[in-house]
DNA sequence: GTAGGGTTAG
């Protein structure tokens, strides 16, 4: 065999070339031994871009003077590798221009492309270009497709409002990573001007929907590609009754179907369920799996295991920023606030990259220790690895500054952040409430309002706090009866926790009494705080009857034999006291006492009740 | 051509 020969049997099997470095020196030897006709140099590229080498595959390109389409396609997916979104829509339009005909393996690219601009026309048209040329029956061209269009109604679906017209503010444009910022300016007016005429023809998961009942041939990544699609936009029970139905197609779940199922689980708080899948994910050998291992350690954390959890992360075979997110937020949200910060730091440690998710995830450790240095300490690394412009990391922020005591400095955040969700709407909302400031906090509401934010359950208890601190009976009211008529919310504990409080402050404390009666469940925290009205207003009588609300539903309550002997006490009916005294004694009850700490100039001093010894 | 993790709660 001659040595061209041995060149065009690798060039026809390019999967023989198993490396960088082979792809190099197959280059060197073909230019050392004849001028390489336009179809070997495309086969080049195709291996280069194969091994995602885009500076080698586009000079190669650039020497084709008409590249077939190999090369072009080839060119196109390297692109959208390494995140140049503009520049492979461009290089589809050039070819297209250039009179060439793409065949089916351009289209899986160029529709990711379409997905993570975030560009429904554009990906509209390619669609329409697809079914033109006959392609719209290709199983590789048709799975991107679905994947495009459940991408899209991610992104799309929560820009829209009542009228299904989109909302420029809340429509976030994507980074395009181009380096060439010219083009990205152009691309990114032209698209502007294309969301703006997007009207609401139906939803992009319909356009999953259709192309999926329309495809001849469906394999597991099909499947796996609609599941996801219906479970990343909260459609659970279309997803996994898709599970149920992929087996008449002699399908079983895989790795990918089960990381796409389990966070349904998740969001469900279904240890049980949960359980199923890990077991299902053992017994076919996916545990190794580092998607499927963060997806558990998340199902375990929210189901309040952290043991669990715990145990899971600490068996993975390989962890990846991800995994670290995972068990740090899942200590963080079940309050192992040290456990929490210990992981991170051990993540640095392992060398593993922290994106913005492990920032949101850990400052709420640092917000409710009240640990302002090692807040500040994290802010600077934020504002040094340029994650600040995130709307996640930047609320966490927010609420870290304003649990420290600094409400301006959270204000100041809050202030410079581009966009405003409702979470960073409330969290800037509870700071003030936190701070006494009711009225910053009630025209910060309002604001809210007149932007078509919708506030919800926890936006309700942050303005009903403020004004709850205030003693603004009428402004808490109006937000109390809003929340139900305008906005269809049901107040729960919190919020009549509020009124409560608002109530027995100022001394209305059979209406206190009345509408907590109301409420189908009331736990023993909104009646303790009663009960403590109860001891500032001197009502002995309510409060024996308050007491015994309390000791109904949670007879260890150790706060309300307290507060109830202290109200004896103030009485001074001394035989009540005693009789109460008694009956903690007998039952074991005794009173943890509370304490509060703060950090000033690098120390944290703790403080119990009554204690001076702080000056 | 397909997957996992996040901010707000007296």
């Amino acid at each position: 065999m001659t040595a061209q020969t041995i060149f065009r049997t690798l060039l026809d099997r390019p999967n023989i070339i198993s490396s960088k470095y082979q792809a190099k020196q197959l280059h060197a030897q073909i230019l050392k031994l004849e001028p390489a006709s336009p179809t070997h140099l495309s086969r080049l590229i195709s291996i280069y871009s194969n091994f995602n080498l885009l500076h080698d595959s586009l000079l190669l390109f650039n020497t084709l003077h008409s590249p077939p389409v190999l090369a072009y396609k080839s060119i196109i997916r390297c692109y959208v590798a390494n995140g140049l979104l503009v520049q492979s829509v461009a290089l589809f339009l050039q070819m297209r221009a250039s009179g060439k005909q793409p065949d089916h393996h351009v289209f899986p690219s160029l529709l990711k492309s379409c997905a993570l601009l975030s560009d429904l026309k554009l990906g509209e048209s390619i669609h329409g270009c697809i079914i033109r040329l006959g392609m719209d029956f290709d199983l590789y061209t048709c799975n991107a497709l679905m994947n495009m269009y459940g991408k899209l109604q991610k992104v799309i679906e929560p820009a829209l409002d009542q009228n299904g017209s989109l909302n420029q503010a809340r429509y976030i444009l994507p980074k395009t990573n181009a380096n060439n910022t010219i083009l990205n300016q152009c691309y990114r007016k032209r698209n502007c001007s294309y969301m703006a005429e997007v009207d609401r023809r139906g939803s992009m998961m319909d356009s999953v929907k259709k192309v999926f009942e329309m495809m001849l041939e469906r394999d597991v990544v099909s499947w796996n590609t609609v599941i996801a699609g219906n479970a990343e936009n909260g459609k659970y029970e279309e997803a996994l009754m898709l599970v149920r139905e992929m087996g008449n197609d002699n399908l079983k779940p895989d790795s990918f179907t089960l990381s796409s199922v389990l966070p349904i689980f998740t969001e469900y708080v279904d240890l049980h369920k949960g359980k199923e899948i890990h077991a299902y994910v053992i017994r076919h050998g996916f545990d190794n799996d580092v998607f499927i291992g963060s997806s558990l350690v998340g199902m375990y954390a929210k189901c309040a295991r952290v043991e669990d959890a715990l145990q899971v992360f600490n068996i993975l075979p390989q962890r990846d920023s991800i995994s670290w997110n995972s068990i740090i937020a899942g200590c963080v949200q079940n309050g192992l606030f040290d456990e929490g910060l210990r992981f991170f730091h051990q993540m640095l440690k392992a060398k593993v990259k922290p994106v913005p998710v492990s920032f949101s995830s850990i400052m709420p450790a640092c917000a409710n220790l009240m640990a302002l240095h090692l807040g500040k300490q994290l802010h600077g690394f934020i504002i040094r690895g340029g994650y600040d412009d995130n709307i996640f990391v930047s609320s966490s922020l927010v609420d870290m500054y304003a649990k420290c005591g600094y409400i301006k400095v959270a204000r100041w955040i809050f202030d410079r952040m581009d966009v405003h969700d409702m979470v960073s709407w409330t969290a800037i909302i509870m700071g003030y409430a936190l701070h006494g400031q009711a009225c910053h906090a009630i025209s910060l509401f309002e604001q809210m309002e007149m932007q078509g934010v919708r506030p919800n359950y926890v936006a309700f208890v942050a303005v009903l706090t403020a004004c709850s601190h205030a003693g603004m009976m009428n402004a808490a009211w109006r937000y109390f009866n809003s929340m139900t008529q305008n906005y269809g919310i049901v107040p729960g504990l919190e919020h009549y926790a509020c009124m409560a409080d608002l109530l027995g402050r100022a001394g209305k404390l059979d209406e206190a009494f009345e509408l907590i009666s109301s409420m189908h469940k009331p736990a023993g925290s909104i009646w303790l705080s009663l009960l403590s009205a109860c001891r500032v207003h001197k009502n002995v009588d309510l409060a024996e009857k308050v007491a015994n609300k309390i000791f109904e539903v949670d007879p260890e309550n150790n706060g309300a034999y307290i507060l109830l002997s202290n109200i004896y006490a103030a009485a001074q009916r001394w035989k009540d006291v005693a009789k109460l005294q008694y009956l903690m004694r007998n039952k074991g009850i005794k009173k943890t006492p509370a304490f509060s700490w703060i950090e000033v100039k690098n120390k944290t001093p703790v403080f119990v009740s009554g204690d001076k010894s702080h000056p």
